[in-house]
DNA sequence: CTGCGGCATGAGCAAAGCTCACATCCTCCA
DNA sequence: TGGAGGATGTGAGCTTTGCTCATGCCGCAG
């Protein structure tokens, strides 16, 4: 698959140069800390400005909106998580048994939360206000799905699902949508449990999707 | 369990008049028409007011808030899912085999969300933006899951998963945990699919139920 | 009829997102 | 080198929206 282009539909001038485009990141880093900090309702585009030493007009030419900057954010993060998933995706991890195939994808997924809080804090807040936000979460999640569907098909998982005809592509990808769908949120929650109860919330994530993936093993 | 007092949080005068009260109703009816049609944070409290043809002055005498106005709505979501699922969750549903009670479980749910769709479109737009939403929707998801627990004791899941030692109540409540947590989001996005794909995703959330239980029949 | 306590009302305040008229800088040609 | 002209930088202030509060009105006791 090609490396699809970066979607900058939130940003006004693209930055020709270099200064600019450092400027452009040091914004999102001052507003990545206050919506980690202080939510991003509550945290105004002048503060932002102000914090990074940016007037205010300049910050708005760089970016269209309040929500653009938040969609930047979102697509560094995504772009992260690809990365991190792809790099574990390898012949190794074809190695192992099924129980832990899925447990060592779960618990990276998990990692990749707990080393970047604010995904989940700025997502959750922020997926309901911005519908632009709902559609780069899909574009990325949709690659996820491909990308598992992938692996799924090397294990042989859903070979056997379909008693006659073919075991469509598509099959493959609505377990693996279901799949990405549902642990999603599960392990954010866990993330908000005390330790034991966590860890306890993860291994059954873990039966969750072992159980669901043994029913076309 | 005895039916918790409806939180009334965000109400500022309590309506002792019967005319009051029907106001309230009234501006709620209102604002939950205006929300499903161009969405909550579109819409304007003096908007709101002005449909319900009442002075905004009196509207902010019966809600602290325009955030309580959400949360008295979903609270009243919140009852009446709970009343339809606690209405079939008798002994005929005790008489089915797993996958037949699974399957009803689910097809009641997802025949709620048709028959209430500004559930889904409310609370996904204000859940971020209203903590205090998170908490009511958190108590209402106690409740169910508390009832499911429950419900799969009766038919002795759960029974033989921990090898020794008891299987304590806590073991079957993260189960019902993890079934409900998992399948309302998917539930969710398999409304916004087209038709024949909706219902290849809502049998396959069945499969991933029924293979998760299947572990601990 | 008169005084009084509380409810009803809507003009207007404060906060936040965003604009736009103006200043400043940078480039390039005479 | 000077200066014209475009591109970029800047922040006072406009608009919208959630919400308040000074004022008016009503119903009842004496």
């Amino acid at each position: 698959m090609a490396s699809r282009p970066t979607r900058v539909s939130g940003i006004r001038r693209k930055p020709q140069q270099a200064s600019s485009q450092e400027r452009v990141n040091h914004i999102l880093d001052v507003a990545e800390e206050l919506f980690v900090a202080q939510g991003f309702g509550a945290t105004s585009t002048n503060e932002i400005a102000k914090k990074a030493q940016v007037p205010i007009g300049s910050l708005y030419q760089f970016f269209s909106d309040k929500k653009a900057i938040v969609l930047l954010l979102m697509e560094r993060y995504n772009r992260l998580l690809h990365e991190r998933l792809a790099l574990a995706d390898n012949a190794e991890l074809m190695q192992l048994s099924l129980p832990e195939y899925v447990s060592r994808l779960i618990d990276i997924t998990s990692r990749f939360f707990d080393d970047h809080p604010g995904y989940h804090a700025i997502f959750m807040e922020t997926q309901g206000s911005v519908p632009e936000l709902r559609e780069t979460e899909d574009a990325a999640d949709a690659q996820l799905i491909v990308d598992l569907a992938a692996s799924l098909a090397g294990r042989g998982i859903g070979d056997g699902k379909n008693q006659e005809s073919s075991p469509s592509t598509t099959d493959l990808e609505l377990m693996a949508l279901v799949l990405v769908k549902a642990i999603t949120p599960l392990i954010w929650l866990s993330r908000l449990q005390e330790p034991e109860k966590r860890l306890r919330m993860v291994a059954e994530i873990k039966r969750l999707a072992l159980g669901y993936l043994s029913l076309s093993a």
